[in-house]
DNA sequence: ATTCATGCAAACCGTTTGCACCCGA
DNA sequence: TCGGGTGCAAACGGTTTGCATGAAT
């Protein structure tokens, strides 16, 4: 809800302006609403609260905004295998991993990240030069896990 | 390429059966590409081989098939965050990974996996109960790094 | 003034669906 | 025969693009 502080204002600003992208209508805002959100969400969703904001606003735009944020890495693209859509969140340059609840679809950021020997050992073993890499847990988080139990108990 | 051997045609024949889905004109077809192929493919690659083996398919039926076969566990729908189409591997109920070269998108499969402890504890940390899990490491492979050093060394 | 961003509508492309016909069990 | 499977064409839904206008630097 409430408004958003100045200086996480001047920081998504001064963000921008590093990039050399424009301050226009809409890119801050999307920062915000990125920034607020607990969970990655869609450009469809982006696009919902803008619009709540302000009516003159397109669907293309949030998608060439994202590109362009994605692109200077002020925000990530995630996918999950539950969703066909695309997903964005905030790049806050912490090395994370996500649960994914199969009963309600939260999507819970974990900070830990248990496989960097792992890529050593591969590249060492392998001669594969890793970069990167994509780890999530699908299952049930502590809402959804009781539930799923009660319903298959007998 | 060369003849399916018979052995190989009963065992699809076997698995389709336990299933009690029918052996109709494209199945077994499917079931050996898919078992032929080094890396997962998507319904279209499918779908083209399919095709210049017998002109009557088509794609939707591709679809359809293998959303059965999914179902049915026989084989495993697989996503990447390179590619916008969904791709398909036969089940060889072996767990495994997948290293993903960005230079030349090929996949190569890797069967260790080092995050069971990890699981446990992310259970045992969080609630969360973890049913699976996603892990990809995306990278260079051992033709691609060479090149890729050396179009970036001055 | 110049470059980049935007709104709108239309195109795109992978995937799904409705329907009449077909065929394996 | 009967229920699932198929071909075809049309629909779908997320995403991208062309183009003329608008706004930030």
């Amino acid at each position: 809800m409430g408004a958003i502080l100045l200086e996480e204002h001047q920081e998504y600003l001064v963000k921008l302006r590093q990039t050399g992208l424009k301050n226009t209508r809409h890119r801050i805002k999307m920062l915000e609403i990125l920034d607020n959100s607990p969970q990655p969400i869609s450009a469809d969703d982006i696009f919902v609260r803008l619009k709540e904001q302000d009516d003159r606003i397109s669907l293309s735009t949030v998608y060439r905004s994202l590109e362009a944020l994605v692109r200077n890495e002020l925000v990530n693209k995630v996918s999950f295998d539950n969703d066909n859509r695309t997903t964005f969140e905030l790049n806050r340059l912490q090395h994370h991993h996500f649960l994914v609840c199969i009963g309600c679809n939260k999507i819970i950021t974990v900070e830990d990240c248990p496989i960097h020997e792992y890529e050593e050992e591969v590249s060492r073993t392998r001669g594969f030069e890793v970069i990167g890499h994509k780890l999530e847990l699908y299952g049930y988080c502590s809402d959804c896990a009781p539930k799923h139990h009660f319903t298959h108990e007998h």
